[in-house]
DNA sequence: GCTTGGCGTTGACATGGGTCAATCCTTCTT
DNA sequence: AAGAAGGATTGACCCATGTCAACGCCAAGC
């Protein structure tokens, strides 16, 4: 579980405790991740508003962030790590609406508590923020208004291919979708730490090799299939050679559009 | 199909051709479903912006508004009559992702092409605007756009209790959480009218009576069934006493908590 | 009043994916 | 190095739902 964290034995670029708030010693100005959460659209002034009502907060992996029901007074961007969020039905059975990374922001779909649950499933870093506090900000930074509306509008487009994944696609279908939105959210994110001038070692990164950090129950609830199904449609996608496992967590894509094919149903 | 509209031979309140821009005689001052729509947050001025940008739009029952690709140009608000917006599979499956009724607004999720395709149940209202317009009104209006934050953020809640229902539920749970939305969903409106001052002939109106404007298919399309599957689950649950068919496009349901059971899986 | 065409329902049968259970890795522990 | 434990995979079987096809009902048109 704590795998794809041996390259950070540390979370190196902040300091662990308190966040000061003025900006200059500010950890948001050296935030790994400002250019692709809901911080891009603020200028050092409105970012020091936010800056002075951020925390920094880190949760292990497998721990619980909050729960559906819970009281929702904080909200959350993810700086690091990975997180699920998710549905329970009583019986126990589960849905995962999402997983989120580094960039992504917790808070948009509430009501005065949480309607899912949270956890994280590497270690993970978060930005903390009191929820009053942040409305505060909001009331007064419409950039960051206006920045949160494109960001629902994205995810409320996401959510509806999902729909259509959930409802109408086969096993198959679903999985290759599924690799399909990790590549290309990993290609939208390196995408955003080229313009933001990072120096990525682009020569030993292969574009076809997918990150799965997440077990294959995650997957299987994510995509409303059993484990079973996950592998069984997993060693049979390798079969026909449209993708390759290098280990549990690493797929290798066969030719993106062959897959896009496989995913619409074609 | 027009059965719906037998008590609308003729949309009434408003007038069927232009709107004039300026409010006094502007069809938004009297709209009926103003309070439960977007423009309900805005005061006379504001609204007469968005007035001036609106125009009246009717659509017979079965037509097409618009289908997923279009350049989106267009925003909506429903104001009389029934929606389905939906996404469809190369072979033909279809994925509905939501049935629009008076006072929703159609755009939240859309990037420079519609997302999704839309077409009318019913014979139908709009109120259409122009999305560059409307972007222009949105800059001046934070009040707007704060609205329609929140907006966007009961639909994605509501886009996760899909997808658990999607992903997770049985057909018999399914069908059970969808009479529920449905009359959840009239109460609420319901409920605005009256706060807005509305006189309802509260006495012939049966609370636990819900009209099913769609077809099966329809239906089916929203739950990820077939529509044999929901015929069958719906006698079924006429046989187990939950339900009560009074034609093709009623239902009265039989105790809203033993169904909020069925709906959870208890 | 017959015909036509859309739905909706029902029946018989097929199947994708679920369930249950055994086995196989890995990785961690000692 | 052996053991233990938590995934992941595989197999055998099952069942909820899909598929295919017949039939019924009702409203619209001739």
């Amino acid at each position: 579980m704590a795998k794809q964290q041996s390259k950070l034995p540390e979370f190196a670029p902040l300091a662990r405790d308190e966040i000061s708030p003025a900006l200059a010693n500010s950890p948001c100005a050296a935030c790994t991740v400002r250019q692709q959460s809901v911080c891009a659209s603020l200028d050092d002034n409105e970012l020091e508003r936010l800056a002075a009502i951020s925390r920094a907060m880190y949760v292990a992996a497998g721990s619980t962030i909050f729960n559906e029901g819970d009281p929702a007074d904080y909200l959350f961007n993810v700086t690091d790590g990975v997180i699920k969020l998710y549905k329970l039905l009583a019986d126990g059975r589960e849905q995962v609406t999402g997983f989120l990374f580094p960039g992504d922001f917790i808070g948009l779909a509430l009501k005065d508590s949480y309607s899912y649950s949270a956890e994280a499933i590497s270690a993970v870093r978060l930005c903390k923020m009191k929820r009053s506090q942040f409305r505060d900000v909001l009331a007064v930074t419409p950039r960051l208004e206006h920045r949160l509306l494109s960001v629902a509008s994205n995810e409320l487009a996401q959510a509806q291919d999902q729909m259509l994944l959930l409802g109408r696609k086969t096993a198959r279908e679903k999985i290759v979708s599924f690799f399909l939105q990790l590549a290309e959210r990993r290609d939208k994110s390196r995408q955003a730490q080229i313009n933001a001038g990072a120096e990525l070692e682009s020569s030993k990164f292969d574009e076809d090799v997918v990150e799965l950090p997440m077990g294959r129950a995650d997957i299987a609830d994510y995509l409303g299939l059993t484990t079973e199904t996950v592998s069984r449609t997993l060693t049979q996608l390798k079969t026909d050679g449209s993708i390759q496992l290098l280990d549990n967590h690493q797929v290798r894509l066969g030719g993106r559009e062959s897959l896009r094919e496989i995913a619409q149903g074609l």
